[in-house]
DNA sequence: CTTGCAGTTTAGAAGCGTTCTCATTACGGT
DNA sequence: ACCGTAATGAGAACGCTTCTAAACTGCAAG
């Protein structure tokens, strides 16, 4: 359970629940989720049928998308859209399914992940609401830090 | 300063600085402004552009975005995309330019705010980032509560 | 008041990201 | 190996947003 197991656990493991779903393991799929369990940089659905074309040329959009609906079906991955000024307003994929927010840089767009304990509200935090937006029932909290990423802090 | 300002206060602020910045006062851009300038629902641009068509039958959908961007240029609005379930993808716009955040329900899709003190970050924040991820300079947290709005949550 | 220009509006086209359609292909249980 | 069912591929369609070009108009200067 070290930090940085073997590349492909995580994809063996959706792989795994796809196939327990009834879903078929295509090449296509195989590879989809291949490349995407290991990639932290929270692509777009363009960024892996890019990254998959050499492999598969006549591979189309929906495929990906397919997949990665099939992946959010079954709570394997989420979708995050974090309104980055660069990089248009692509939904993100992420394949990392524990609590967790989001630094988001200003400049470049980058996407990294900030590990947290919960998402689930603190008692403050419901406190705090029942006061400022009255009957809603909060179930999670999720935060985005905006700020720059190191590279463009570093004046790249 | 209560909080219940006349319902044209923040219309009549946001018109003198798009003056101010020299921009022309037509009947279109003052109808879109007081429209928007008393509306806590953070409409989308079809929204708004609806609600203008019996004043304006001949309104396109360019004019609307023009001035809510004129308006987001002036930091006298921003744009925020939350990505409810309910009501697709499409920009929402808030006229409310003090720190606050947003609760969001997960039914309907309404958007609630919810006042703060300030978005910069606590030091503590700031330490916990300095863990989490190296190098990145917070400049600011928003945060986003999901959850059930007080009508959906009484089980409409 | 009239004039002129720069900024604005309009209608529609174009662009981008995503979803859909449907004929074809192929996984995987039997 | 066969078959039923699901997945793929190509492109069309879709929703939201931005752009384009031509006509219009607020407003400052005369």
């Amino acid at each position: 359970m070290t930090s940085d197991a073997p590349r492909n656990l995580r994809a063996d493991v959706m792989l795994r629940d796809l196939k327990r779903a009834g879903l078929k393991m295509t090449p296509q799929r195989i590879a989809i989720v291949e490349l995407f369990a290991s990639d932290e940089s929270h692509p777009t659905a363009q960024d892996l049928f890019e990254r998959l074309k050499p492999e598969f040329p006549s591979m189309s959009f929906a495929t990906v998308y397919n997949t990665l609906d099939a992946l959010a079906g079954a709570g394997l991955s989420t979708i995050v859209r974090l309104s980055a000024a660069a990089g248009g307003n692509a939904a993100r994929f992420d394949p990392n399914t524990e609590a967790h927010h989001h630094a988001v840089c200003d400049r470049c767009g980058a996407v990294n992940d900030v590990a947290t304990a919960s998402l689930s509200p603190s008692s403050a935090t419901v406190r705090k609401l029942r006061r400022a937006a009255p009957g809603f029932a909060v179930r999670a909290v999720e935060r985005v830090y905006r700020g720059l990423c190191a590279r463009c802090a570093s004046g790249a």
